[in-house]
DNA sequence: GTCCGCATGTAAGCCGTTACATGATTAG
DNA sequence: CTAATCATGTAACGGCTTACATGCGGAC
């Protein structure tokens, strides 16, 4: 439900195509939105349907063509209604913390491989994240700066506050993940050390 | 796909019908994996099907019947290789640091009342998790009491562990969120003292 | 002329949500 | 006898994933 939104977020900037759109997304909201260009394209078929943007079909050589979007005065009010309406939250799902809670069950060669990969995944995020506040900072995101350009001056230092303080969030919850499988694997040592026999044989259940 | 490892873990202790299954499920296992019954029934139906789980049709006054599942030898390896298999995560979708990248399009009053949504979604969580801390510590939940009592007592120090590792987890992760909310409270009003013209009347996009 | 990037999708399927539907048993 | 709780689902729909499908344009 929060696709359109995202798209609107990038749109209300100015004009694009679906495959530039998707190409932005990927270097912006994507960051916080993830979404693949076959949930793209249908969608913004469908928010067209629905009045929020316009495509214009652009020609492009001979016979190829692009679809130009742009936002409505429909999908501009879309956008601010979202802004002022109560978030959705979703409820909780975090496959993590629900093997966390059972490995007991595992090994511990098992337990450490799933820490370690957690470290792994979130290092990952957390390097896209922390990349992000430099390119923030440095101004140097080709959408941000797009957006600022068409920003009055006055106004420019809250865009840039936003995108700021969302990307640390980010960080912050990144270290914290990494930090606490850093511990779990402390948390797995400890175990071994304490009970020679957490051999992991299996079958412990009923 | 991480339910049926959810309902696996929790029948893992022992049988439980489809009804007992998920009131223990919203009490333990539902803290980080949410699940309603209209998927749970279903579900054990489907695992089995695969030959996860059996379920025994018991009687129940004159009419009535329930079906009592247990996990089967074939469900206990399905659990035993999710446990030792990389674990899947979800690609980012995080509805709120979305429009906290994006607040700048707003007013100050809906900012605020974002943040302080968003303080009131975790803290939510957060004195769901900490209560489960509690009884954890206390040995006060009935799934993890009858765990314990079929766990052999050398095992059970690191049961106990690693649900208590858990929740301090989640419980870092919701006061984590709180204070990211609570500053982002602070850059709302440090921006509207900075500039009095930020009344968002709206429209500042393209 | 060939390859890379531009450009746009469709189809099948799973997971999950919300709402609805039904009836039996037991405690007061 | 009436209400709570035990007990088990179905139906419809939406969002997302994965894989597949197609063809043009420009650069080398």
């Amino acid at each position: 439900m929060s696709l359109r939104f995202a798209l609107l977020a990038l749109l209300r900037v100015g004009p694009l195509s679906g495959y530039d759109l998707q190409k932005q997304f990927a270097l912006s909201v994507g960051h916080v939105w993830h979404a693949p260009d076959s949930q793209i394209y249908p969608e913004l078929r469908k928010m067209e349907a629905e009045g929020l943007v316009e495509g214009e079909e652009q020609a492009r050589g001979q016979r190829g063509t692009r679809r130009v979007y742009h936002v409505t005065d429909a999908g501009e009010r879309a956008f601010q209604e979202w802004m002022r309406s109560p978030l959705e939250y979703a409820r909780v799902r975090d496959p993590a913390h629900l093997r966390a809670a059972y490995l007991e069950a595992s090994t511990p060669a098992a337990a450490r491989e799933f820490f370690r990969a957690h470290i792994a995944q979130w290092e990952g995020e957390l390097a896209q994240w922390e990349g992000e506040l430099k390119r923030i900072a440095a101004l140097d995101n080709p959408m941000l700066a797009r957006r600022l350009a068409a920003t009055p001056p006055p106004d420019r230092e809250r865009t840039v506050a936003f995108k700021r303080f969302t990307y640390e969030g980010l960080v912050e919850r990144a270290r914290g993940e990494i930090d606490w499988a850093r511990r779990g694997l402390a948390l797995v040592d400890g175990l071994e050390a304490a009970d020679g026999e957490w051999a992991g044989s299996g079958a412990n259940g009923a």
